[in-house]
DNA sequence: AATTAAGCCGACAAAACTTGTAGGCTTTGT
DNA sequence: ACAAAGCCTACAAGTTTTGTCGGCTTAATT
């Protein structure tokens, strides 16, 4: 049930961006520096979300990255699935990534209705908080 | 945030020792087959499950596994930590496994306060669930 | 125009984890 | 005695994670 050091490093980068919305593109090393991420590994990871269009990026002297939106309408879930694949514990109960699962029958799995209800859980609370609200105070 | 195979099977496992709770040993194998799960892979997974004394096993011919307790008082939560690890998403807010993270400030730390929410919901859902909930209709 | 600071991109690589398999041992019921 | 089961350790292939590296492109500044 483990995030991986990419997601965590993503959102702790974008937490960060979020905390400076407005101000002009953040270069990835203080991002790096100031959030304790590898800046060559941020790199890789910022390019992803680049690719997501969860951020933007601006080259040069003077460069960096910036959010793509408003920090308000950049929920977790998009940038957890971006970078650490779906939020189902198990495949057969995946919104985005469904595959049946071995068991004798669907129906009556009850390992599967729990499961079920942990992805809706944890799914719920990632897609209802922005990286606003992890700015707030 | 996935569950490993080792956890899915192991779960399924125990669910179909739930529901033959009483009547005795089931070898290894009928777990297996009925579970679509690798023999020797399962003996594993059975291994670290009667360690962690959630189940007890009988050896010799009819021997097999079976509940070191009804079904009611063993929760998923239990089952997993032993054969997933931690349920939090991150270490920062582990209840079994806590090691600081690499925020700048833990009191203020929104990421934390979120992965703070899932670990606690997942956590509650799992602690509430039992084997018996899996089995019943 | 040259310099330099930044991001972009692909390749690579060590380490860890996952998902098993295999061999041989021990225990126990018949 | 025999056979059926679990116990235990070791190993191994494949995948994922967690990065590193070199060089390229873009753009601001001098």
């Amino acid at each position: 049930m483990k995030l991986s050091k990419r997601g965590e490093y993503g959102l702790r980068a974008l937490q960060d961006l979020a905390a400076r919305y407005g101000e002009g593109p953040v270069r990835g090393q203080d991002l790096a520096e100031r959030n304790n991420i590898p800046h060559r590994f941020l790199e890789q990871i910022m390019l992803i979300l680049k690719h997501g269009r969860i951020v933007r990026s601006q080259k040069g002297p003077q460069g960096g990255y910036y959010l793509a939106r408003p920090p308000r309408q950049i929920n977790l879930a998009q940038v957890v699935r971006l970078l650490d694949g779906p939020l189902a514990p198990i495949s057969c109960v995946s919104e985005t990534a469904y595959e049946p699962c071995g068991c004798p029958d669907m129906q009556t799995c009850g390992l599967r209705r729990v499961m079920q209800e942990v992805r809706d859980a944890v799914a719920g609370i990632m897609e209802r908080t922005t990286l606003a609200d992890l700015v707030a105070e």
